[in-house]
DNA sequence: AAGATTGTATTAATACTTTAATACAATTTA
DNA sequence: TAAATTGTATTAAAGTATTAATACAATCTT
């Protein structure tokens, strides 16, 4: 699993982990049921500390992305979303506002949002 | 300016007016030129302090969307993003792709993804 | 020019975030 | 069962964020 950490990226390291983690699951790159490496190899890997990756590791579980079980390892779970589909689309529906509203300040036409959306599904769904 | 804070809410009290304050402008419903109420007049009919006040419109003048004269006031500003168009495709590719992610976790299908972001789009145009 | 109105600057208190050091406990493997 | 491997828990240090108290400075209005 090759993940990419850059320690001045404004970003902390465990949320880079979270989100890098969560884009390979949702692009179909770890798979359900697929092992991930223990917290101390990836963290020696990495070159941080064990606690950051076992906190990255804690969210994704708390996501119900990941299921871990003491000295077995760490799995990527299967099954849906946890949430009710009302909660999912109250959520959802807020970071699209913002996301229109961020494309609108920045003078992006709708049209070449819309666009770029379709482009970033694709790669999403194909390499 | 009828702006709503919700003290429990997660987000802090700054954030949630420059959130909103955004959403205004890019709603249409703050016009270019028109003036914003005075730091202690907003401070005093949100109860908050009026240095919480003046951070949100220092964020919101920092990234072009208010200017401010002292001794005179807080207007919206006119004119575009000051950011290179690269600089802002980059940045909203950003956004994109969190929310696709999100959006594939929670188990929303693309097409019901598109739909909704249809229907907020028009919402931030029509009312 | 004087007073009122507006934004600015400085400082500090408090809470939260992030990362790390270290020891512990459950499970698997040989 | 013994050792190795895995995740867990506790504590703390350092930095950052948030809000507030208070005094200052520029501009406008009369």
């Amino acid at each position: 699993m090759h993940l990419h950490i850059s320690p001045a990226e404004g970003k902390p390291i465990y949320r880079q982990i979270v989100d890098q983690v969560k884009y390979l699951i949702a692009a179909g790159r770890l798979q359900a049921g697929e092992e991930l490496p223990p917290i101390r190899v990836l963290a020696e890997e990495l070159l941080i500390n064990p606690n950051t990756v076992a906190r990255a590791y804690r969210e994704l579980e708390v996501a119900g992305l990941l299921s871990k079980r003491q000295g077995a390892g760490t799995y990527v779970s299967g099954g849906g979303s946890p949430l009710a589909h009302q909660e999912r689309l109250r959520i959802i529906t807020e970071r699209i506002d913002a996301l229109l509203v961020e494309a609108r300040q920045m003078d992006i036409p709708t049209e070449e949002l819309m666009e770029l959306i379709q482009t970033r599904e694709k790669l999403l769904n194909e390499p």
